[in-house]
DNA sequence: ACTAAACGGTAACGAACATTACCGTTTAGT
DNA sequence: ACTAAACGGTAATGTTCGTTACCGTTTAGT
């Protein structure tokens, strides 16, 4: 790289997200051991020193990187007032595109692998994710509770429940890397079917 | 060590265990990366000579691990006869004791942050541990369909649900390092409530 | 008894890597 | 204009690690 010498004003920014873009690239590829600091750098085009500079160590950028990763949380409506069947369905619609996503697959793989060696890291991934989804969707169940639409069990249980139904064992195959992401048509049938499932449960009614 | 020289006949398999065992408690508190083979060579007594002439290489022995965790699946059983309600939740139980040990959390989580570099290792562990499960399950399910109990919807999606719903979310927070491990007797609500929630889904029905 | 195989222990080799240091350069702040 | 800060590039440092080699020892196989 030609460009050298300190940065001008408006740019002190600009370096440090294409650091942080190029990293996140890296780390989804090569995991946390299998990649080195110059790699990154390299890739960045930006010096060794600036990385060290800017997140201390390595295990400082990658807690910067998976702290932006929770960050991009935007919490996904649920439509009050819609009969609920829908509401949960066009939840249930993002929040399976989301979660496929493969550099999102990749990330979770990865800091279950380390977590261990970053404890702290994995409690403010969870906090700020997927914690945050499982009470925005309590929260919808509880107020369906009220209507007396569904059974009174404890609202918590049953987000968990409707986001771990909605993973599925797929996701798992997902994170093993045994299956293709899946597009836009599959993410629709599975919701649909996952919904429906978890709603009106397995027995066959007698009456309808 | 005291010990050496070629080890008498009997003892051929006695090494070679306690080599793998040391090496997969190694493997299960510092991940695959954070492990040096000098360290296993020490903690199992044995020389770096002898891992290197039994299992090639650091990949090798971590693969071989990977079998051996995934050969000590043992089919569930699943009581055809007895009713629905009460096999699942024996099932449950049973599963969900196994999947929360531990070293199973830990072997599991791993793999997936290793399965870019071991693709065919993510694979065997699958097929011959979770999918056997799977399938046993979805049998379970066809037949159970045949008494018209349940709904017909492909018993594999009954399946895979079933054991999504079973691990819920805790399964990701214990993963994560973010929960205990839990006795027999959470493990027994947890398995219940879930069953019943699979069953006879969220909806208040109209007629008991 | 003799050879080959397998072992434990130590050391060595070579590569990779995280981290730091140094140098010349460019911009900010005053 | 001058100093301090931040940069890019290269090199160095110190460590760790996977792997191999060598040596003396013990057992298997014949």
């Amino acid at each position: 790289m030609i460009r050298c010498g300190r940065p001008c004003k408006g740019e002190e920014q600009l370096s440090h997200d294409r650091l942080l873009d190029a990293a996140s690239q890296l780390f989804l590829e090569n995991g946390y051991g299998n990649l080195s600091m110059e790699t990154i750098a390299r890739s960045a085009r930006v010096s060794l020193r600036t990385i060290y500079n800017q997140f201390g160590d390595k295990a400082g950028l990658f807690g910067a990187l998976i702290r932006r990763c929770s960050d991009q949380f935007i919490e996904t409506l649920l439509d009050q007032d819609a009969p609920m069947e829908q509401a949960l369905t066009t939840f249930a619609k993002l929040f399976l595109y989301r979660v496929t996503r493969p550099d999102v697959i990749r990330i979770r793989a990865i800091l279950l692998g380390e977590s261990p060696r970053f404890p702290d890291l994995a409690i403010q991934f969870y906090e700020q994710g997927p914690k945050r989804t499982l009470d925005h969707l309590a929260d919808f169940f509880s107020r369906q509770q009220q209507t007396g639409y569904i059974r009174s069990v404890d609202p918590h249980f049953l987000a968990e429940q409707f986001i771990s139904s909605l993973r599925g064992e797929r996701f798992q195959r997902l994170q093993l890397g045994l299956e293709e992401t899946p597009d836009q048509a599959e993410i629709e049938i599975w919701a649909q079917e996952t919904t429906q499932l978890f709603l009106y449960g397995v027995i066959n009614k007698s009456t309808g």
